[in-house]
RNA sequence: GUCCCGUUCGUCUAGUGGCCUAGGACACCGCCCUUUCACGGCGGCGACACGGGUUCGACUCCCGUACGGGACGCCA
């Protein structure tokens, strides 16, 4: 039969980490099994959904690379066909009307009402399933409803048994019905209900294997009484394990804002198949079994101990459900950090891919960073296009994310930037003679015919030895004049990448003395 | 309140009864490399929640306790 799995988000706000770690497990097993990767927005709560939410999704699961296979489909398309099927089951008996007025209820607050008031029923002996409506006899049932008396559509749950069924992830699981209330389908408005609105439509897009959070762990029985209703075929579930805040709460869009927001990662300089890579690890690892050679064949390729970085490849090979963990993961940031902003892990693997990737891969992604910073030059696809990349690799080694090429790399592009202060004092303002020196050291390597690093460096040492000075003071003051900074690669590399006449200008700079010296 | 799930370094994790004086990655610290900072190399710090069993032997199996999380809605 062949595999078919869906990521099913609700647009209630934007596409969390959370959500997208459930569609790229989704994605990933499709892909490793060749199956067939849906998406379904579940739109139903029309009070909370917004269409800039749902755009916001696609384009998270477009950044991340995981394309879907067929037509999105809204679930709010099928209402008609869920209240259909809701009163069929009426007419099988299987499920009937509960004329309770409706309850207004408060959303804030409301898990803890729900708690409260089971503890009130338990106190007070009331048997939280019973309900008046339940054996109301089909006539009376259906006379009120020809009199226009409003209600809502539950299922009937048998009140002895045992629901069961086997989680990928979390194995054997049993509930006694007696633990189920008979659940709501429609409401007395004759909207259909989450529960309802999954299973009819899983079962109408033969979705074959439900990968979710484990949030819908407990709430699983519920749906497979459902299939059971329907007479489907229960599909296989594999719940993932929760990603946790670093107080350890469920991770929540609106307590910990937008550091759980994928798109925050686009926008902050994430090198999407480095996202990818680092989410894939959050509740699930490869399996690193060092298989015997037999017959002195190799079983399967070992990983080499300590990788953790994959391809989008390498990942589709290595997955399987069934290495997925049970336990929790932490993600942690510290928002008020801003070297620690996300999860140090995440941030490595960012830089770790923007200096190892292959420089063509990334040049887009810098092209684009430049483009949104006003630095971009069309000549760097053109005539500079040579120099361009050049300069990208010359830098992209101690970047962390793509944001940093139009910031720390920006003296690289523009004349337009800022010296750091403590640079200044360090490497210029400490030594009051490199105000006569710098602009002498400019003459030199104006005068060099064949510019480079080599022929920089041999000016450079020639000129310092001349003026007796360490070549370590002009190494480090040219650094700052050149680039603002104290830190960069290579200076002689920076000369090269800069050219003799542009190196010999910012050399001749009066701009420290006039924004530092007291 | 009821039910379900979980618990290995700060974090992500390896581990399916002897290979574990518990391995790796990130973070942190130190040294080397480097007239800068990174990268890289080497080293350090650092964990099996607790208590009972089972067993010749438990991180691994069983039971209990503690702690954490999730679910229980005419939300999704």
């Amino acid at each position: 039969m062949p595999i078919r799995v869906r990521f099913a988000p609700s647009p209630t706000g934007y596409l969390h980490i959370g959500a997208a770690r459930s569609a790229l497990f989704n994605w990933l097993y499709a892909r490793k099994v060749g199956g067939t990767f849906l998406l379904r927005v579940e739109d139903t709560d029309l009070q909370r959904s917004t269409e800039e939410s749902t755009r916001s999704i696609i384009e998270g699961l477009k950044w991340l690379e995981l394309d879907y296979d067929e037509e999105i489909v809204f679930q709010s398309d099928n209402a008609e066909k869920h209240r259909a099927a809701a009163r069929r089951l009426v007419a099988e008996g299987k499920a009937y009307r509960d004329f309770t007025p409706k309850e207004q209820r408060d959303d804030k607050g409301i898990k803890q009402e729900i708690a409260e008031r089971a503890r009130a029923q338990a106190a007070e002996g009331v048997d939280h399933r019973s309900n008046p409506f339940r054996d109301l006899p089909k006539e009376e049932s259906e006379r009120r409803a020809a009199a226009g008396e409003p209600f809502a559509i539950r299922l009937k749950v048998a009140h002895e048994g045992t629901s069961k069924f086997t989680d990928i992830v979390y194995g054997e699981q049993e509930r006694s019905y007696s633990e189920i209330e008979d659940l709501v389908l429609l409401r007395s408005d004759g909207h259909p209900l989450y529960n309802l609105s999954v299973v009819l439509d899983d079962i109408e897009m033969g979705i074959t294997h439900v990968i979710r959070g484990q949030d819908h762990l407990t709430n699983t029985h519920k749906q497979i009484l459902l299939y059971q209703a329907f007479g489907a075929a229960v599909p296989k579930f594999a719940h993932l394990p929760l990603i946790l805040a670093p107080n350890k709460a469920k991770l929540s869009k609106r307590k910990h804002g937008e550091v759980v927001s994928l798109t925050t990662y686009r926008d902050r300089g994430f090198v999407p198949a480095a996202f990818r890579n680092y989410l894939a690890l959050m509740g699930w690892s490869p399996d690193t079994t060092q298989y015997p050679a037999v017959d002195n064949q190799e079983v399967k390729p070992n990983l080499e101990p300590g990788t953790e970085i994959f391809s989008r490849q390498r990942l589709i090979e290595e997955f399987s459900l069934e290495r997925i963990h049970k336990s929790p993961a932490v993600f942690n940031f510290h928002e008020n950090d801003p070297r620690h902003w996300t999860d140090d892990k995440a941030l490595w693997m960012n830089a770790e891919y923007i200096r190892t990737m292959p420089l063509a891969d990334l040049l887009p992604m810098v092209k684009e960073e430049m483009r949104s910073a006003k630095l971009w030059r069309e000549e760097y696809d053109d005539d500079e296009r040579a120099w361009f990349e050049k300069a990208v690799e010359l830098i992209r080694h101690r970047f962390f994310t793509l944001k940093d090429f139009s910031s720390q790399g920006r003296a690289y592009f523009s004349e337009d930037f800022d010296f750091d202060e403590a640079a200044v004092k360090k490497n210029i303002l400490k030594e009051p003679r490199l105000r006569e020196l710098l602009p002498g050291l400019a003459d030199r390597l104006e005068a060099i015919s064949s510019f480079n690093a080599a022929t920089a460096e041999e000016a450079l040492r020639a000129f310092s030895e001349e003026a007796g000075v360490k070549a370590g003071l002009f190494i480090n003051a040219s650094r700052t004049m050149l680039t603002g900074q104290a830190v960069g690669p290579s200076m002689f590399e920076v000369f090269e990448i800069m050219g003799g006449e542009r190196s010999a200008m910012r050399l001749r700079s009066q701009r420290p003395w006039n924004e530092f010296a007291s």
